[in-house]
This record gives structure tokens, sequence and C-alpha cells, in this order.
RNA sequence: GUGGCUGUAGCUCAAUGGCAGAGCACUUGACUGUGGAUCAAGGGGUUGUGGGUUCGACCCCCAUCAGCCACCCCA
């Protein structure tokens, strides 16, 4: 025990019980894309770095990818997002494609930062988007598989808010405030800011930015004004088309939702947990996307949701799923060394019927079997010993309620299936 | 990258300078053909690692490693 090997900073054990779980948050999430008509795909996890490097600039690949080498000396990187990756598939096939282009995907993602709670060096990402049509309705329809995956995961509106802003609104608002050109990346800054910190703080921040004070209140009014959205035709249509796809709970606008991605172009929103704060999922709106890489221009609307936040948020509300084990239905015992091999033809009779069947793997103790029985929670226990093998019988126990039976062996298929009906 | 907290049995944690412990788990038995409950017995430790202070260190000091948490960042 002493010399283990310690496990690679940020990397994740999946036991049998967190796999089971991280099983159910794929079905959802499948479950959830399928019946908007999204189609599953997946990139490679190894790209070349240059990928990453033309979008995402050098500082960023260089401290949080995990790079490597390959024999050739090119450098790899393990992939830190997905996006990249969409992009090139899509150009690489632009005029083959059908538009709009409806795609999911989820996989392992690498991120080299410093874990804490809710970010791991290694992590799932659901991605979906939809590429090639600029619709608003496009957009609403994202927000709406939002909503319904947070409604399949049994989440409520008093748990998680789902924010919408758009960022051709902010843009505007900016600039009738007299912010424009280089400001515009600080205020975004300032307005991401304005609910961590404290108000006065903030306008400290505000004012080593360079703004003046009649910016910093005009930002202020900006972030204020609950009915901003108004201004904005492009929202009026999200909502109203959120409304008509009865997803419109969760749902609301926030003026301080900007998300940090330089690619994001119209609406953007964001899901976080009410209690905490923490984001769940973001996304939105891109113009261009493809066209970074090469191709002809193509529009798009997607987002991202990490699988360890979720989860966290899930624990915390009780709606993960009980870890009830396995649906291993029965244990076969061995009686002793001459029913060894009863033991394997019983088990592969009933296996054979459809029933999931582990046999015990050694001559033990009963005791010791049934207790092993009762740990890996099955349904039953069978036992075949001198007095059942004389009259081609065998004892069926129901660990449920303690009652046990003894029928024939061409009855024991019947007898189990009603057993576990 | 910055800061805080914590490292003692498989797990959760006691022991505040004087013999390293408990609960749970494990093994065995009470029960020679039967799980969960109960009872009894047993196994299990270089107190993360290295140094220092002291008659004496799990405890105090220094270093180091690891984990957790927050900040930064978040494609």
């Amino acid at each position: 025990m002493k010399n283990l090997i310690p496990p690679v900073k940020g990397a994740r054990d999946f036991y049998p019980e967190e796999k089971a779980i991280h099983g159910w948050l794929y079905q959802k999430l499948k479950n959830v894309s399928a019946s908007f008509g999204y189609q599953e795909y997946d990139g490679p996890f190894l790209e070349r770095i240059d990928l990453y490097a033309a979008k995402s600039g050098e500082e960023l690949v260089k401290e949080q990818a995990f790079v490597l080498q390959d024999r050739g000396g090119d450098l790899l990187a393990l992939r830190p997002e997905l996006t990249p990756s969409l992009v090139r598939m899509v150009a690489q096939r632009q005029n083959q494609l059908v538009y709009p282009l409806r795609w999911w995907s989820f996989g392992p993602f690498w991120r080299y930062e410093r874990p804490q709670k809710g970010r791991t060096r290694e992590f799932f990402q659901w991605n979906i988007d939809m590429i090639g049509v600029d619709s608003t309705e496009a957009d609403a329809e994202l927000i709406a598989v939002c909503v319904a995956f947070l409604r399949s995961v049994g989440l409520s509106s008093d748990q998680v808010v789902l924010r919408v802003n758009d960022r051709r609104l902010m843009d505007s608002e900016l600039n009738t405030i007299g912010i424009s050109g280089e400001q515009k990346k600080a205020a975004f800054k300032l307005i991401d800011r304005s609910d961590k910190l404290p108000q006065k703080e903030w306008e400290t921040f505000a004012s080593e930015l360079g703004f003046t004070t009649q910016q910093i209140s005009g930002i202020q009014a900006i972030l204020n004004d609950t009915t901003l959205w108004k201004k904005s035709p492009s929202l009026v249509r999200v909502f109203d088309s959120l409304k008509a796809l009865r997803a419109d709970d969760f749902v609301r606008f926030d003026a301080h939702i900007i998300r940090g991605l330089d690619y994001y172009t119209g609406t953007v929103f964001e899901a976080s947990d009410l209690d905490g704060g923490r984001a769940i999922l973001g996304g939105g709106h891109y113009d261009n996307l493809v066209e970074d890489v090469g191709g002809d221009p193509l529009p798009g609307v997607g987002f991202a949701m990490g699988d360890v936040m979720i989860t966290i948020v899930l624990e915390k509300y009780g709606l993960l799923p009980e870890p009830k084990s396995f649906t291993r239905a029965g244990l076969m015992t061995v009686f002793d060394e001459n029913a060894l091999q009863d033991a394997l033809r019983l088990s592969a009779i009933v296996r054979d019927a459809g029933i999931e069947m582990v046999c015990y793997p050694a001559v033990a103790k009963l005791q010791k079997q049934f207790k092993y029985a009762d740990r890996i929670g099955v349904r039953f226990v069978l036992v075949q010993g001198p007095d059942e093998k004389a009259e081609g019988k065998v004892s069926v126990k129901d660990l449920a309620n303690a009652t046990q039976q003894t029928v024939a062996e061409a009855e024991l298929i019947g007898f189990l299936q009603q057993l576990l009906k």
C-alpha cells in the first residue's frame, strides 16, 4: 500500500458507483439531444496544437493545454475543448453536409488547471451545436434544449436559472454611453465582475480601468434595467419562441451575462445554481467560426456543459439516482468440490434464459457465499447440495423476503421468471 | 501563478510534550446446508516524507511532498 503509485493530479477514477452515475447522465443528455433531432459525433482526443493556437492564442495553449510531442517532432495537444475540432470537421466536408446541422457529443477533455471544487484536469463535456442557420429561432431551440435537460434531471427553476443576454444589445447600449472600440473589452470584463465584487471595490476597479464616473453609472443603469431586452428585437423573438416551445421556465433576461469567449456575436446564455452561483453550462451564437479555420463563413449556436459541476449540483439537491449497484439477478452457490461443474451448468442454463447470473467462482462456506450475495445485491440465491442433486432439484432463496423453495431443474426457469416479475 | 486549511489503521476521526485509540469495515467463531441483526475473539500503524528542538515529539520549529478550499483564469 505504501508504494502505490499516486494517480495523476486532477485525473479521475470511476469506481462502479460513479461510473453508473456517469452513465445515467450520459443517457439523460443523449435522450434530450435525440429528442430535438441532434446526431451524436466525436472528434479525436489528440489534435495538432496549431488548431488551438490559431484561435485561442499562444498563452492559453502553453499554460492550459496538455502538450506532447510525437516521434516526428510535431506538437500535439490533448483536446482542451471541442469547438475547434467541430469546426475543422465541418470545414473539411463543408459542401457535403446537410444544413442546418445538428450535432452533439459527450467525451473527455483536459486542461492543465489547479484542481478545486467543480474543476478537475480531466473532465467530460457535453457539446451541442446547430450550424448553418442564422436565426433567433435556432438560438431559442438551443436554450430549449438546456431547459429540457434541466427538467429531465429533475431540477426546478427554484434551484437553477438560465440567464440570457445578447451581445449586440450590450454593444449598442455601451455605444450610447460613449464606450466603444478598445474600451468595450474592458467594459465586458467589468460587467463580468459586477456580481463578484462588492459595490465599492467594483467602482474602484472600474475607475482603474479608466472609466469616467458617468460611464460607470451608465453601466450600472444598463445592468439594473430588467426590461432592457425589449430594446432588442432578437431577444424579444427569442423569448417569444421559448414561450411557443413551452420552455420559458428557468429562463430570465440578465444583462450581466457576457461569456468569456470572443467568438460569441449574438445571443449568449448561461445556467447556474441559484444557491452558489457557479456556472453549470454556457453557450451562445457565433457568426463565423468556420471561416476562422479556412472554410466559408457559417453561423451557428451551441453550448457546452461539464460533467463535474452538474453532478455536484444534482448531488446537492438529492437528484442523483440511487446507486442500486447492478442488475445482476442471482447468485449460484458452490456447495462443495463435487458441485462445481453443476454450479457452472446451472448458472449457464439460467443465463441462457436471459436472467443475469453470477456464479460463485470457488468452493467456500455457504455462509460466506450468502453474505457475498447480500453484499453485491442480487435478488435470489441458488443452492444445489447432495439432497437436491439426488432428486434433480434446486433450492431457490429469495433474499428480498427470506423465503426458500425447492423446485425441479426443469421448472427452474419458469419459477425464476415468476419470482423476478 | 497567489493564499488558507489538512495529512494518524482499509474508511471516518480521537489522542494539545509522557505506554498510539474508537467506531465502521475485515477475518474467525457462537451457527458441522443459508445473507442483513446480535455477541465474542482476532488481524491490522516507521502518525505523508526528511531534518531540527527536547530527557522524551502524532503534538513544537524548518523544509518537502500530497490532498482539499478560495483567488486568478475559464477556450
